[in-house]
DNA sequence: GTCTATAGGGGGATAGAC
DNA sequence: GTCTATCCCCCTATAGAC
């Protein structure tokens, strides 16, 4: 684990420490420090922290949304005269993200996750910036396919469970809290489990009748 | 406005500018020069950040927690010889807090909302303690109405199903990101019209059959 | 209760030797 | 590429005058 090279071990600590503890509480100092190399060395590799928060994002989420787009791409090659089911499109956004939990290349568990999680709620303009440059061609493609799968609801109505659905899937990434109020009776390890149970929450949702006034 | 005691302004200050850039990277200085306070008020009125944090949740916190409790007894009133709908019990969870937006008194906005969601998200030590303080009981209020009203429901299905339900109320009361993919086509003003979106959207996820292995 | 002033520490970033 | 040393800033918290 110690034959990494510098670069590396900087992104693995600044990965570990974002996620537990944020971007604003974490130091370049806790990160040299936990990565036992130099302080001087992240301004030598990443030239600012903003631009090393950046790195440490692109790491992971390019792969994971490559994954998404070969999936769509399949999905879509299946389904050339009907749109595909929405659950086919839910599973292909959410399964690559949930199962890069538990690569075991990685040997990341929850920590990618709470990443994720935390890009999600991150307010400050460099965090909007940095999410539209690594997210935004992606969530284009799959609203462009929920929209062609769910052709009869209104446009309001479209958009709100979209949006919903982000917020199952950024929440449940990091399952820390499940076991809060679940008392252990929940299994976290078996991720297709995961997958399956958020897929048949989510599309049912998605599907449902248009919402009246009541 | 002005007219507000030196407590009150700093909590109304704190509470915006954590909203906005989160705890860590909210400094007294920045939340003293916004309430237009001397900085050594806040130590004297809250003697430290850490209880400073907690008295801008509470404060929010106390009153959407109460009518939540109150909404609940009441449709469990309603309901004595069988269980109520899933439907009415999500309604009473999620009314409470996207309406606590919209308070006229308040004029607060999105603020309060993605303060809210940010506390989902923060994993110190520190957040955890208060959260469970602040919202342990209410919690295990709603777990136990929802699973008296959900009885089929094998256990690990429930409790994932509860989470992911969080998820979406998490994470949209913050409705600033629908804008980025919604071209404006959603109203955020319309809370009452989110709150029946929202529990259309929850209510089928959670009802739905069981999660069989696929 | 509110102020000024300051203690005492930690932060990001960089210069320059090796 | 990696080190030490350091600049200069901002931070939380407190002491003590008013």
């Amino acid at each position: 684990m110690d034959l990494a090279d510098t670069k590396t071990k900087i992104l693995d600590s600044a990965e570990k420490l974002f996620a537990a503890k944020g971007f604003a509480a974490t130091s370049l100092r806790n990160i040299t420090s936990e990565a036992n190399v130099n302080l001087a060395a992240i301004n030598y590799h990443f030239d600012s922290k903003d631009k090393l928060i950046y790195e440490v994002f692109a790491r992971r989420m390019i792969p994971i949304n490559k994954e998404r787009i070969r999936l769509l791409d399949e999905i879509e090659a299946k389904n050339v005269d009907q749109p595909p089911h929405p659950k086919e499109i839910v599973r292909a956004l959410v399964a690559p993200l949930l199962r890069a939990a538990n690569n075991p290349d990685l040997y990341l568990g929850d920590i990618l996750l709470r990443l994720f999680a935390r890009l999600h709620i991150e307010s400050e303009e460099k965090m909007r910036e940095m999410f539209k440059g690594l997210m935004g061609a992606v969530i284009q493609r799959f609203i462009q396919a929920f929209r062609k799968s769910l052709p009869d609801l209104e446009e309001a109505d479209f958009f709100w469970r979209v949006y919903f659905m982000i917020g199952v899937m950024a929440h449940s990434v990091d399952t820390q809290k499940l076991n809060l109020i679940s008392h252990g009776c929940c299994d976290t390890s078996d991720v297709e489990g995961i997958i399956d149970r958020m897929v048949n929450f989510i599309t049912p949702g998605l599907t449902a009748p248009a919402t009246k006034k009541e």
